[in-house]
Order: structure tokens, then C-alpha cells, then sequence
DNA sequence: GGCTATCGTCACAGCTGTGTCACAGCGGAG
DNA sequence: CTCCGCTGTGACACAGCTGTGACGATAGCC
């Protein structure tokens, strides 16, 4: 059965949660803190992390983005009733799903599933394409054996087009999910990015190997 | 941008919420029950399902599960305030989301906008029609295994035509999908499109066996 | 077999989309 | 404070895609 981890710092309603979760079948660790639950999270080996809005310290949305950034662990958000901008940021922040408190335990447990159902993918922890080196892990970038030094919007850029290799992504999709901001209109922007990109893991610009313009369209993670 | 096909059987819920859609920049196809919506459906050609649970005839549950079988389209629920068991419902019945009416545009954009976003990533199988492959996700198109280089014109309309297969979609029809601009008069425009894409993919242009002219109405993809 | 509406084909001029580069603003490190 | 690297922006060039119109080919109808 999955592991969720729970993260909620009233104490009454993490301990309901976590017995009603239990009773369901799930192994549930629970954090108090977004820091505690960040601290936690690599050994946690969770399947899912339920996560309240209203933290102390770190906010949920400020946790959800940092988990996105660690992996692709699926993140449900526990959001107070009819507060619909919380909801609008925590979908915006990368939340695969949010739930309104005080939250009905079989309907939890249908939105754990749904979620996992969706976002069912095996991570591997470190991914070679040719002479390219991947590790999600560290965030170690190898090519040819050696350390490629990477800027962190080139290095999201590359964690989010190689995390779905072959993938085509729109521009806007990628302003989406790498700068996080919407965009209006037309820019340079990801062309300039991927430029630099390229010029750090290709070695011909001219005939990219890893990052493949899609004219029209946008660009893919494609080696071969 | 995305199509959306919006599903309600009250009359000023559904043209408020399509006027709010168009505002944010998503095409609108309105269905006003679920039979219509079905009818439509494989025509439509919309991105996300936006699905009331309440309807006369099928409800939206049923239309959910039907909509299912015939793809992987994306659904999103609209159910009536605090009625968790219709959440429960609607996520086993295969939904990849529900909103709560009334409903803020701002929520349902940011709700289809995610929807979209994790249902791209959800890598589609390549479809294969004899000797042609042809890859959603990637955009990669195959003749007897080797690469076929399309423009971005021709790779949507054999991504519209090929997304219908059998479907005669009218010249009219086309400009709307493929160009997106409502065209006045005729002109050689589509014919000539079709005429480059039939060069490439192709074995014998004087008789085509992926992409057929129905004369008087317009072209189909058939393999057959 | 002729006629007509419809479709295929082609060449070309204009333009769109992308690669590339330099530069300035910004923020963090020291 | 200064320095340095990262980021976003605009300008520019250019490959190659697109739309257009003319004309030839073809199918359907009588």
C-alpha cells in the first residue's frame, strides 16, 4: 500500500487524519512543520504528501514548490473551505490536486488514488543519455564524464524537458513550468535559454543532439 | 490555445461560463447535454472536458466513464457545492478533477490550465496506420522507419485528420482547425497543404492511401 | 464525348519563426 | 562597496515555410 506523508500542524487534526488514513490502509508519516517535512522527505520514500496551506515557517505553497523542484513527487493540498485564491496558488505552484478542510476521510483516499493513478511513473536516480549524465538526486550534470556547470533556470529547463524525454513542449508550456509565471505575448525568452543551454551540453549547436527544436511547435529532449 | 468542451444543461451557467472561456483565450465548444456532448465529441476535437454531474438523460458520471473509454481526454467535474459523495463519484468514475459551482474563471483556468498540463506529460503510444507512425507526444512522424521532416502546417493537419480517422473533414472545416482563421472565399490554400504533406508521406501521390480526397466535400484519413 | 465543377500541381515572393548576439539590470557573494 | 554571474530583452539575419494565382488534369454529369 502507498506512504503518504502528512504535513499539518494542528494537532488534533493531523492525529484524526493520520488514524482515518491508516484505518484505509495506507502507512502514513506525518511532519508538523514544512521544514520538518522537507528535512524528512528524501527518507520518507512517500508516494504522495498531503499538505496543509496554513504553515508555520514555510507556507504550503513554498513547500509544494520546493518539493517540485527536489522530484516529482505528487502534492495534495489541504486548503481552508472557499478560499479560492489559495486555490489558484496552489495549483499555480505545482499542487497535483487540493481538497478543502475539514475533508471527508473516503474522499481523501479517493484523491490519493486518483493522484497516484496519474502520476504513476518509477524514478531512476541517475539517468545517462549518450554522453549526457543526469542525476536528479544531487543535480549533478556529467558530460562526457565531466561536471557541466549549469544556471539554475538552464538547470530546471533541462530537469523539465528531460523528465519527459521526447516529449514536445510548447514555449508557453515552458514558461509555465520552468519560470512558474504566466506569460503574456512573445519573448525570446526560452529560445535564449535553451541557447545557452545547448552551448553548455551540445556539442555541435548547429545539430543538437539533447535539445531539438520543433519548429512551430516548441522543443524536446530527444538523444538519438 | 486549448478547445474546451463545455457540457451544462443551464442555459445562463453555460453562457456565462463560455463568454468567461473565450475572454481567457480558449476556443468553446457548448454541448447541453451528455448525449450531445458524445455526439459531438470525436468532432470537437477539445482539449478538456468541463462536465456538469447534473444532467438530464446520462448524468455526468456516465458521460465521464463513456468519454473514457473512447480516450484519454481530460475531464473536469462541476458539482454542486459540499456534496463530497459526487467527488468521490466523479474521481472513480474517472475524472481528472472537479470544481465546485459557482465557479470563479480564474479557478477554472487555473484548474484546466493544470489538467492540461499533467495529461501532456502522460506520454501517448504511437499510433501506427501501416507504413506511418505517427507520435503525438514527440511529434514524430515515420514512413518505413525513417524520419519524415513536415512543416508545422502540415504535421496539424495530418494531426487534425489523423486525430478523426475516417472523419471527412470539410475545407471549411479545416482552415477553422488547423489555421485557426475563418476564411471568406476559396482558395487553393488547404488543397495545397494537402498536396505537400501527400508529397511526404505519401508512396504514390496519384493514389493516395493515407490521406483521400472526398470530392464535393472535402479530405479523410483513411488507412485502409 | 463534350462540358463544367472540382482538384492537383507548380513556382515564387513575402514573411514568419528561430538562432544568435550584445547589453543592461539585478542580486548575491565577498 | 565592488565585482561577477545570471537573466531578460531587443535587434538582426536567414533558412525555409506559406499563401497565392495561374494553369493543367480529372471526375462526374448529361
Amino acid at each position: 500500500m502507498a506512504t503518504v506523508l502528512l504535513v499539518e500542524d494542528d494537532p488534533a487534526a493531523r492525529e484524526g487524519l493520520e488514524l482515518a488514513l491508516r484505518r484505509l490502509g495506507y502507512r502514513v508519516r506525518a511532519a508538523e512543520t514544512g521544514e520538518a517535512a522537507l528535512r524528512d522527505f528524501p527518507d520518507a520514500a512517500a508516494d504522495v504528501v498531503v499538505l496543509d496551506v496554513m504553515l508555520p515557517g514555510l507556507d504550503g505553497f513554498e513547500v509544494c514548490r520546493r518539493l517540485r523542484r527536489g522530484g516529482d513527487i505528487p502534492v495534495i493540498m489541504l486548503t481552508a473551505r472557499g478560499d479560492d485564491l489559495d486555490i489558484v496558488g496552489g495549483l499555480e505552484a505545482g499542487a497535483d490536486d487540493y481538497v478543502v478542510k475539514p475533508v471527508e476521510p473516503r474522499v481523501l483516499d479517493a484523491r490519493i488514488r486518483a493522484v497516484i493513478r496519474r502520476t504513476a511513473r518509477a524514478d531512476s536516480p541517475a539517468e545517462t543519455y549518450g554522453e549526457l549524465m543526469i542525476d536528479r538526486g544531487s543535480l549533478i550534470v556529467r558530460r562526457d564524464g565531466r561536471d557541466v556547470s549549469l544556471a539554475p533556470t538552464e538547470l530546471r529547463l533541462l530537469l523539465v524537458l528531460s523528465g519527459s524525454p521526447r516529449q514536445v513542449f510548447s514555449r508557453e508550456q515552458l514558461l509555465d513550468l520552468v519560470w512558474e509565471h504566466d506569460y503574456l505575448g512573445d519573448s525570446r525568452l526560452v529560445d535564449a535559454c535553451v541557447q545557452r543551454l545547448r552551448a553548455k551540453i551540445e556539442a555541435d549547436t548547429s545539430a543538437p543532439r539533447y535539445i531539438q527544436t520543433v519548429r512551430g511547435f516548441g522543443y524536446r529532449f530527444g538523444p538519438v
